[in-house]
Parts: structure tokens; sequence; C-alpha cells
DNA sequence: TATCCGTGGCT
DNA sequence: TAGCCAAGGAT
């Protein structure tokens, strides 16, 4: 697409979200900065419809980065469940106690303050300052990457890892202001976020839905007859990681009432205790989470030099705290 | 810069 | 079914 017509892209994407975006609960009014925050964080590689219920628990215990801040970061680990990757639950928590302590227990509203809070990154950034604070910045995810891919470039997937040429495409492609918008920033908001749920709704990774999409006729990739990638992306293995072990004593410390013991969270398990615990053991409690975690923890194959290392990844990482009574959640 | 870091639904 | 993939960040 050498010469797109912009304006015309611009309508049809910004048309189209108004009339299939999802009501999310962190783009409701008055949802705001933290809500944003909170949702941004969650969202690191993990999907809506999981992140939703755990996003609805959280604000209501959590009102405010002050109302966390106070609370022990094994609470925030707890609370975020099995969303995946932890260490975001241990981040939001820090990033929660700076702004307690150093914002007045305000979200920032710039770039550069949010770049400098514990988890967010580059996307984090601008995704907050975007939709909380309606600055007009250039926001890129793996959704807009995509759609622009296509759009724009004609390729069915971005490159592998993000460069200064997409950034500077994104740029190019953001409306500009306009007597209306004087600053553009209605018009940027509106076209990062259409954009994006345009990525996640119909310009999809696997199996896009070009049927549905408003931009069919300047699609790029559609004009050059929809080309396979020109990469294999790369794969990422889970049985039998040390992130699989991880998991599974994750699971075991959250499901726990207070710390365990350190070698039977490394166990192979011991034949002779069978029976006698009841955190795991105990046929009558079969159905309780810590029992099925701790199940679920030995029944791995990892090898006792594994179970070792993975343990002590958690608590270099602050995931897992060592203390008298055993292996607990962090304080 | 390449690799590591969870979890589970979908194709 | 086995692999792919998801609003990334830190190192």
């Amino acid at each position: 697409m050498a010469h797109p017509d912009l304006p015309k892209i611009h309508r049809e994407i910004t048309d189209w979200y108004l009339a299939h975006a999802r009501d999310l609960p962190w783009r409701r009014e008055p949802a705001g900065p933290w809500a944003v925050m909170v949702s941004e964080f969650m969202l690191q590689q993990t999907p809506v419809v999981r992140v939703l219920p755990v996003w609805e628990a959280w604000m209501e215990r959590w009102p405010t980065p002050a109302a966390l801040a106070a609370e022990p970061v094994a609470e925030a680990v707890k609370a975020w469940g099995r969303l995946g990757y932890p260490r975001r639950a241990l981040r939001l928590h820090a990033a929660a106690t700076v702004i307690a302590n150093e914002h007045g227990g305000r979200v920032p509203g710039t770039e550069a303050e949010l770049l400098a809070l514990p988890g967010i990154g580059t996307y984090t950034a601008a995704a907050i300052a975007c939709f909380a604070f309606k600055v007009p910045t250039v926001v890129v995810d793996t959704n807009i990457r995509r759609v622009h891919a296509r759009l724009v470039s004609g390729k069915a997937l971005p490159e592998q890892n993000q460069n200064a040429a997409e950034l500077a495409l994104a740029a190019r492609l953001l409306p500009a202001s306009g007597p209306e918008d004087p600053n553009g920033t209605a018009l940027a908001n509106g076209w990062n976020i259409a954009v994006m749920e345009l990525g996640a709704l119909v310009c999809t990774a696997r199996s896009p839905r070009c049927e549905d999409c408003p931009v069919l006729e300047s699609c790029a990739w559609i004009a050059a007859g929809r080309p396979e990638p020109h990469y294999k992306p790369k794969g990422q293995p889970w049985h039998g990681t040390d992130r699989q072990v991880r998991g599974a004593m994750m699971a075991v410390l959250r499901h726990s009432a207070g710390p365990v013991d350190r070698s039977e969270l490394l166990g192979v398990p011991d034949l002779a205790l069978e029976g006698q615990d009841p955190r795991r053991l105990n046929p009558a409690r079969e159905a309780e989470p810590v029992h099925q975690a701790w199940v679920g923890l030995h029944a791995l194959e990892a090898g006792a030099e594994q179970r070792e290392r993975a343990l002590g990844s958690l608590l270099a990482d602050g995931l897992a705290q060592q203390s008298a009574a055993g292996i607990g959640l962090p304080h």
C-alpha cells in the first residue's frame, strides 16, 4: 500500500470500533487510571476472557494503589490466581507501593513516569498514558503490529522482533490533529484502541475473519493473495520445562495456609508419609485445591535437580520466601 | 539480543 | 492431537 488513503482507513476502522468494540469494564466510565493500569498488567500475554473475573475481584478488593500497597505481597500473588506469569503480581504490588509512596497515591500520567515503575515497559506505559490520560501517543502492541503488517506491509505476520521501522509506521498512521481536535487527543486515543480491537477480534493471528474486516478493500495482504508467513514462529516449550515445575510449586504455595516443608516441596514423594499428611494426601480432602496442587507437583516427571533449580529461581525472583517454618509466599 | 517467564483455550 | 497463541517485561 504505497499511498494509503489514511482518512478513509481511519474512518472505517474507528466506525467499526464504535459498532463492534467489546464492553470491557476498564473501558467504561468511571474506570480511572488504576483500573486501566491493573488491566494492562493482567493483559500482558493473557487473554481478556481470563482476565475479566480476576480484574473484577482485584478492583473490588483494592480500589486504589494504596489499598494494594497496604497488604502483603503474598495477598497479591494469591489473588493473581492462575493468570500466569505471577511475577506480574509482584511487580504490580511493587508499582502500587511506589505510587503510594512517591506519587501521592495517584497513577502518574506521563510515559516517562510510568516507564520508571516496575513491570511497566514501552507498551504498557504508552497504553496507560493513552487510554487513561488521553495522551496522544503511539501505542504498539502485538495486535497493532499484526494489523499494520497485513494492512500496510502485505505480510501475514509482523517481524519477530519489533523494530524502529514498525514504530515509525505506527507514528505515520496516527491520525493528525484537526480543527475540532487541536491536540489530536481524541483521534489518537480512538485510533490506537480501535486498531488493537480490530487485531483482537478480526485480524487475528491464526484464522483472521477477513469477511468482517472494515478495511478489506485496502488490505495489502489481501491484495498480495494472503501470502504465508515469511518465517516460522518459535514455539514455547512447556512440558518438562522449569516453568512447568515452577508453576506447580506456585500452585501449592498459593493454596497452602502457611509455609510448607522444603523437602516436601522438592520431593520425590515419601511413600512412608502417604496418608498421614492431611494437606495433600487425605482422601477425604481430595477435592481441595491444595490437595490437587500437591498431586500435580508430585506427578511431574522432573528430577530432584530440576526441582531444586526451579525452587531456587522462585526464591531468587521473590515469588517464594524461605523461613524457619519452611517455604512460603513472600510477605 | 535471545531467552526466560504461566496458563489454558483454540484450531 | 500437538502446537499455536495471548493488550510484554526484565535481564
